[in-house]
DNA sequence: AATTCGTGGAG
DNA sequence: TCTCCAAGAAT
């Protein structure tokens, strides 16, 4: 089988028309491997040089840069990730540091459980692992933190095991170009799961799983996508018909201000900033609020990010 | 199954 | 300005 036809991309003047004149036959799902070699071959001349890609990335790096990167963009990452394992070389090494030092390191990039979570994986991998991150899926989904993605994920890059890597770009490129869906369905499904499997090219999987994922994050975006730069535009479902809009519920945006999640974020600000125990009065000032500001610190008490020393509270 | 959990950049 | 959303996980 030739993938010439899917190698060569369309013109923006051929993607403008494909969107304009809309479907004229019926519109089918192109085969599950028809995508595959081209997506490969256009992450070869695409990919960004990313430090948790390179060769001579452990894979204790890997799985600190899967942590980081659960809901947090690539530009957000790099900065942090360089200096956590310039501090942290194995998981060991961060192991033997409370785990309030890991939500100091993690700074302001979001959601601290992670950085939490990271810690206690870090220990779980010191107590049954022998301080080396595990190759086996299952062994990695029962580390605190990680799920179904980062194992398949850290099972991939850092050992190059064949397993469905279905994250929220490659959920949204398998949308467009096999349901012809601008949007994947809210939460993985069982069908999604079979057909990422279908995809998955047994030989190269962990390229194929980097190279999707990449496609996702540059080319076929939530929005604005670049069809004209797409190397499987012409197999792609979605365009074919026209690149029809969401149909269906509208997609849960994350409201913050003013949630309790941006009141958790004011009082660790605090603590980050102090070694040592801080005053009650301290963490009173970040929000006018006392009923929302005591529930907060009451949720940061019982997730374990925050602790008390006295009539004070302090990173654990 | 639906909610909750941070933060900041882009359009 | 305001909305969207970015390599998810846990409950």
């Amino acid at each position: 089988m030739s993938t010439e036809v899917y190698a060569t991309p369309m013109t923006p003047n051929e993607v403008s028309m494909a969107v304009e004149s809309g479907p004229t036959a019926a519109i089918e799902a192109p085969e599950p491997t028809a995508i595959t070699a081209p997506v490969i071959e256009w992450f070869a001349e695409n990919a960004r040089d990313l430090p948790w890609r390179r060769s001579d990335c452990s894979p204790w790096g890997v799985l600190v840069s899967e942590f980081m990167l659960q809901q947090t963009p690539v530009s957000r990452v790099l900065e942090p990730w360089r200096r956590w394992l310039d501090r942290w070389p194995t998981p060991e090494a961060l192991a033997l540091e409370p785990a309030g030092e890991a939500v100091r390191a993690w700074g302001r990039l979001g959601y601290p459980r992670r950085a939490l979570r990271l810690h206690a994986a870090a220990v779980a991998i010191g107590e049954r692992h022998d301080g080396q991150v595990p190759e086996d899926h299952a062994e990695l989904l029962a580390l605190p933190g990680v799920g179904e993605y980062t194992a398949a994920a850290v099972a991939s890059f850092a050992y190059a095991r064949a397993h469905p890597v279905l994250d929220t770009n490659v959920r949204r490129v398998l949308a467009r170009v096999f349901s012809g869906t601008e949007f994947p369905p809210p939460a993985p499904t069982v069908a999604e799961r079979a057909l990422a499997r279908r995809v998955m090219p047994e030989e190269e999987a962990a390229t194929w799983a980097a190279a999707s994922m990449e496609l996702g994050a540059l080319v076929c975006t939530a929005t604005n996508p670049r069809c004209d730069a797409c190397p499987v535009v012409q197999a792609c479902r979605w365009v074919a018909l026209g690149r029809p809009a969401h149909d269906g519920p509208p997609r849960r945006g994350q409201a913050y201000a003013g949630t309790d999640r941006q009141v958790r974020g004011l009082l660790l600000q605090v603590l980050r900033e102090h070694e040592g125990p801080v005053p009650q009065h301290r963490l009173d000032i970040v929000w006018p609020d006392a009923t929302q500001r005591a529930r907060a610190l009451e949720s940061l008490l019982a997730d374990g990010l925050v602790r008390t020393s006295g009539d004070a509270f302090r990173l654990p």
